[in-house]
RNA sequence: GGAACCGUGGUGUAGUCGGUUAACACGCCAGCCUGUCACGCUGGAGAUCGCGGGUUCGAGUCCCGUCGGUUCCGCCA
């Protein structure tokens, strides 16, 4: 044979082929061996053609007979239409079939863990260990083809609009605030460490310090926290930056972008993009990421039960909140139903759910309109719209309790009642966030978004007088619940940067010492400058519409963070641990491996 | 750190109230078959039921522990 290993993709031979000599290369799929007569599904990234084995070549025919699947082969042959009547409609190529005049084995193949072409659940654990033969299935290729023609998108748009893609270090420096680090210790500084980046936040800014005006990467980031099915250690943000820039501008150009790559999957973004405010949001929705598919929204009803004889909202009216959801048709659901309802919602932190259910003609079912007076219950009623069949929802509690945990029960009402479609994409930005949030637990404010996000200027002067009231210039872009990325206008003058370090409680040394290469570069002349991040492994698991982030990245880790193929993490070498000045304590030795 | 669910031939599942030979489909192996495409037919191999302990005359089944996987809470500027 010579170098040619093939002149076309199996996948994309078509009727209009038929009468060429092909040399096709991939895997053996199924075989169907009706004796004297052998059929492969041969297989290759771009999809399935038939070969036909006939037996007017024994030593041909022999070869065939030996194939098994998963074998590596280089097939050549006639493409031909196949006879009237066994056409396959089901396959691309089901029109045409490739008689085999030539085979040649390039590799046989073990039989596979697990069936290749047959679409399915496999134990995560299999399909991680042989991840190489995961990744060989149709399903998940087409997830990684999709990540590719995404990049590829996003790099085109970026391109086109002036954006550099520039390169930012993967060993840096640990910084407080944020998520937990990767650690990487130095073997050239014994007892220091270079951190893992959570995002390349500081670097881009201060590529726009140096003039470069926009800045893209398509980057890994990594942060040290508990896995879920939306989240892995190591993911891939497109990271942005833009200098000259406000809010509007940068939302303007990110939706763009969004369209464009949205559009690769064949989804319509309908731009401007609706903007809401975070109070907004929280109020209306209970919940800073809204699935907008959707209605259910959360009803105050404080004002009205002020006066309660059912103490519960009587008591939560005073310093804190009353809400209600109407789970429109949700009355017939039974006692049992509502009962888990209300164990999920003291799961999430409320002391109880109170409900009433309003019934043919008006009549209520519920534990408490029996210490309702009348009129409290009609006004509630039509503050809810409520009507036959209606199944009424309350918490009473402070009011992030009260958000909180009607905002998680609104979506599992949504998905309760068949409310949400998975077809629909409903993209909002949320905006106007407070900049700070009081942290109970260190008795200090902590950045909501990160230490260098610009306050409101016209709220610049609370940071000191009432720093929970400041609003920053940041946006998150939210997609049916998903938050698929977020940023914000940064502060670019020194004395802003320092007043923000002193407001998160850090005396002038410890920013000094942290942050002081920043202070100092902003200080050197500094444009107004912003940009934005959205998570690359959201963005395909919402577009492909995928219940696990897993299945868009080549090689997932475990929730438990291991890589099953490779045992990553390992243990090391005593003498590696050695050049590196490390040594372990009892209790991490010998532990989970 | 916490909660829940799951772990049975290679894969996916069944296995009742604890009962004697652990079932089914796919895959695998062999044979037959010239138009299948989830090919068909016949036969066969393949499981100490994740691991350890306990209760019991008897454990896949009940209990405790442990390991692993998943989902969620905390965490994720």
């Amino acid at each position: 044979m010579d170098e040619l290993w093939r002149s076309d993709a199996c996948g994309t031979l078509r009727l209009a082929d038929a009468g060429r000599e092909v040399r096709l290369a991939g895997w053996v799929g199924r075989r169907r061996d009706h004796g004297g007569l052998i059929f492969i599904d041969l297989r290759d990234r771009s999809g399935v053609v038939q070969i036909v084995f006939q037996p007017d070549d024994p030593e041909l025919f022999a070869k065939a007979e030996a194939l098994r699947g998963e074998y590596v082969i280089s097939v050549k042959g006639k493409v031909t239409k196949r006879l009237e009547g066994m056409e396959n409609p089901k396959l691309a190529t089901g029109e045409i079939e490739v008689v085999a005049e030539d085979l040649v084995v390039l590799s046989e193949a073990k039989t596979p863990p697990f069936q290749i072409d047959r679409p399915g659940d496999v134990d995560e654990r299999i399909r991680l260990r042989y991840r190489y033969l995961d990744l060989r299935r149709p399903a998940l290729q087409r997830n990684m083809i999709l990540r590719h023609r995404v990049m590829k998108a996003a790099r085109d748009f970026f391109d086109e609009n002036g954006f550099l893609e520039l390169e930012t270090p993967m060993l840096t420096r640990s910084t407080p605030e944020g998520a937990r680090d990767y650690l990487v210790p130095s073997r050239v500084h014994p007892g220091k460490f270079y951190a893992l980046p959570q995002s390349p936040q500081i670097f881009k800014q201060l590529f726009m310090v140096s003039g470069l005006e926009r800045y893209y990467q398509i980057v890994r980031c990594f942060r040290d926290e508990d896995l879920r099915a939306d989240r892995q250690p190591e993911f891939t943000q497109i990271d942005v930056e833009m200098s000259f820039v406000g809010r509007d501008d940068v939302m303007r150009m990110m939706e763009r972008l969004i369209q464009r790559i949205f559009a690769v999957g064949g989804i319509d973004v309908n731009l401007p993009i609706r903007r809401i405010s975070y109070k907004e949001a929280i109020e209306r929705y209970g919940s800073d990421k809204p699935d907008l598919r959707f209605g259910l929204e959360l009803v105050d009803v404080t004002d009205i039960v002020r006066d309660s004889g059912f103490k519960v909202f009587a008591d939560a009216a005073k310093d804190g909140l009353v809400k209600a959801i109407n789970a429109k048709g949700a009355a017939r659901w039974s006692r049992r139903e509502i009962d888990q309802l209300t164990e999920q919602a003291i799961e999430w932190g409320a002391k109880g759910l109170a409900w009433i259910a309003v019934g043919e003609g008006g009549s209520l079912r519920s534990a408490i309109t029996k210490f309702m007076a009348e009129e409290e219950i009609a006004a509630v009623l039509e503050r809810l719209a409520a009507e036959p069949d209606d199944l009424l929802l309350f918490v009473a509690d402070r009011p992030d309790v009260v958000h909180t945990v009607l905002g998680r029960l609104r979506v599992v009402l949504g998905e309760k009642l068949g409310l949400i479609d998975p077809e629909r994409y409903e993209f909002c930005w949320v905006i106007d966030w407070p900049l700070l949030e009081w942290d109970a637990e260190q008795g200090r404010y902590v950045a909501a978004h990160h230490p260098f996000t610009s306050p409101k200027p016209e709220h610049l002067e609370l940071l000191e007088t009432d720093p929970g009231a400041v609003e920053a210039l940041a946006y998150d872009l939210v997609v049916n619940g998903v938050e698929l990325g977020g940023g914000s206008i940064r502060i670019h003058r020194p004395d802003v940067q320092e007043r923000m370090f002193k407001a998160l409680g850090f005396t002038p040394e410890e920013a000094h010492e942290k942050f002081g290469f920043l202070i100092e570069a902003l200080s050197y002349g500094a444009p107004p400058h912003g940009g934005i991040a959205f998570g690359l492994d959201r963005v395909i698991m919402v577009m492909a519409r995928l219940d696990s982030i897993r299945d868009c990245i080549p090689f997932p880790k475990t929730q438990s963070a291991m890589d099953l193929m490779t045992g990553a993490p390992s243990d090391v070498a005593p003498e590696q641990l050695e050049e590196l000045g490390i040594r372990l304590l009892p209790s991490a030795r010998g532990g989970k491996s």
